[in-house]
DNA sequence: CTGAAAGCGCTTACAG
DNA sequence: CTGAAAGCGCTTACAG
């Protein structure tokens, strides 16, 4: 079938073990034998098998990610930035990423539990972590190297990005208010999500330290699409105590919200101030333009997968946290001042 | 470390052969065998080790998906619904999908060719076909499995999924005419990506029917983001021969074409008709909606995925080429009639 | 219905 | 600096 290193050996007269010292650049091969293997092997079209590398070398050099499952037919561009991150760092160090949709929590878990016991992967890179998280206990158990955005509160150590907003959320919810709105509403995700209890903290408190009035009917759960953003956007816009300010935990729910507000006449910006979170390109583009709190996605699941293959490395992290603070970006949204 | 089949094989003391014959499902073993080994292999957590099997079968049973490189850092939601779609159906086959994303043309080819030779994958999906398309004449030649949203024009076989919106383009012009828009501008991709080509011609011969002008210099080619769509809707609207309609050959340059137009303060459906094509999930939330030409993108990517499926496993394909028709779905970008 | 053995294509201690 | 050989964990013809 295609080229096997004994086909290359075989070429040059040599042994396979040359062959492969060779190609892996140790340096117990002399320079000229080295550079002829690396030509021929070029010229036969020689790579190596993965399969057999992998068995032999009991690593895959591939890691998994596993899109959550928390609705069912998504486009969130959120992911594929996510996806485009972790692939260019593991590309650069010619590591195969995995990819794979949950489309129930069943599912999810056998997933998990196939790719860990099969050896399809080296480790996992999570995202949308939750309050308690069976895949951060899970892997955890079974010793299978992992990093996440976001940290669960399972107790577990283990490597993470968090992002940190206390401060932008302050500044977030100073500016809103200087624009003369007062009646805060938060329209979040999963009640269990990292996200979600992280952020609506500190939206709690940034009310506190303005001295506004937290109503706990203002908080609201959804999938975090832009259905679910619509949807919430409507109970509150609707209800007898209507707020005046949305905040979504991120700017796909914001997209909902603004459409809801446009249905119901509200003008944005005006009426009411409507803000998001993540920064995709798309919230520039909207009408009007949705204040958000941007981080870099594509950067962070790039130090991710930097972190994880230090890791799988048997490396010395520097570093068991990264923090990223937002950037708070003021834009029609949120009134015109 | 982890659990071999001998570990299982020793625990039921029986041969290796049995357990994996049972697991395996095939009939020559005893029905009582058979269900010892299960319930031992699931107890004692045992999982094939899937680098010694596909080397042992010379199959990898995984998918390979190249994000292409058109955009630097894009993240249009259409990728992941994509991605899902594929993912869905491929875990249903026990099948896993690798994805990375080429960073430039050079990259793209390296991916290729080191996913190919090294026996990463056992075929691959390929979208954004181009009219003469390098990844169609190297997996061809190479005799690797392929399937293609779009036909190349290489001359060279291939099983596909292609669109046909011809039809769905005269209703559409005819639709936005009726509403007395009449200077048509096309907001294009790369001027060799099928899409393009075939949208183009569409609407060209749409334009015809209808007794419209076609104006070439009302062809633009963007790079298919909703910055690209932004640019070119700027050019376009500050033009002396200014169009009034302006069909996007996608929703992600749609974007952008509102956010110019509400800038140039023209109102959308009303001074300027906008329409995108894909029908993303977003498309509905934007201000005005976007009159769209739908199609459903993870049914497209999880057909692509059972006909390469079937392709590796030898089965015949019964349709070598799959057409979908997209569905008109008119909303307020396009007017009030 | 079950077993002993070969072999997939590599990598890597062990000799020389 | 190079070679012959073992072995990673499976699958599967070949015997019985």
């Amino acid at each position: 079938m295609s080229t096997t290193i004994r086909d290359v050996a075989k070429k040059l007269s040599i042994s396979i073990y040359t062959v492969s010292r060779a190609l892996d650049g140790y340096d117990d091969v002399a320079d000229q034998t080295r550079q002829l293997v690396i030509e021929t092997a070029k010229e036969m079209g020689y790579a190596p098998n993965r399969a057999a590398r992998q068995l032999r070398r009991q690593k895959t050099e591939t890691i998994g990610f596993i899109i959550p499952s928390i609705s069912k037919r998504f486009s969130e561009p959120f992911f594929t930035e996510f996806i485009a991150g972790m692939g260019d760092e593991l590309s650069a160090s010619n590591f195969d990423l995995l990819v794979s949709n949950a489309t129930s929590d069943e599912g999810e878990r056998s997933l998990y539990h196939r790719w860990a016991n099969s050896h399809k992967v080296d480790g996992f890179i999570l995202n949308r972590i939750r309050r308690h998280d069976w895949r951060v206990t899970y892997l955890k158990a079974h010793g299978i190297p992992f990093v996440g955005l976001g940290k669960s509160q399972d107790g577990i150590e283990y490597p993470y990005a968090r992002i940190d907003a206390a401060e932008q959320y302050l500044r977030l919810i100073q500016h809103i208010q200087s624009n003369g709105f007062s009646r805060f509403a938060f329209i979040g995700g999963p009640a269990d999500l990292i996200n979600h209890v992280e952020r609506l903290k500190w939206f709690k408190s940034a009310l506190k330290k303005c001295g506004l009035e937290f109503n706990s009917d203002h908080v609201l759960s959804t999938d975090m699409t832009s259905t679910g953003g619509y949807e919430a956007a409507r109970t509150l816009l609707l209800s007898p105590t209507r707020p005046d300010a949305l905040l979504c935990v991120n700017d796909q729910t914001a997209y909902g919200v603004l459409h809801a507000a446009h249905e119901q006449g509200f003008a944005v910006g005006k009426d009411i101030a409507v803000s998001g979170f993540d920064g995709l390109r798309d919230s520039d583009y909207t009408e009007p333009a949705i204040t958000t709190l941007a981080i870099p996605v594509a950067e962070i699941a790039q130090q991710l997968a930097q972190m994880l293959l230090k890791i799988t490395n048997n490396e010395v992290l520097d570093m068991q946290e990264i923090v990223i603070k937002p950037e708070l970006r003021i834009r029609a949204s949120t009134g015109h001042s």
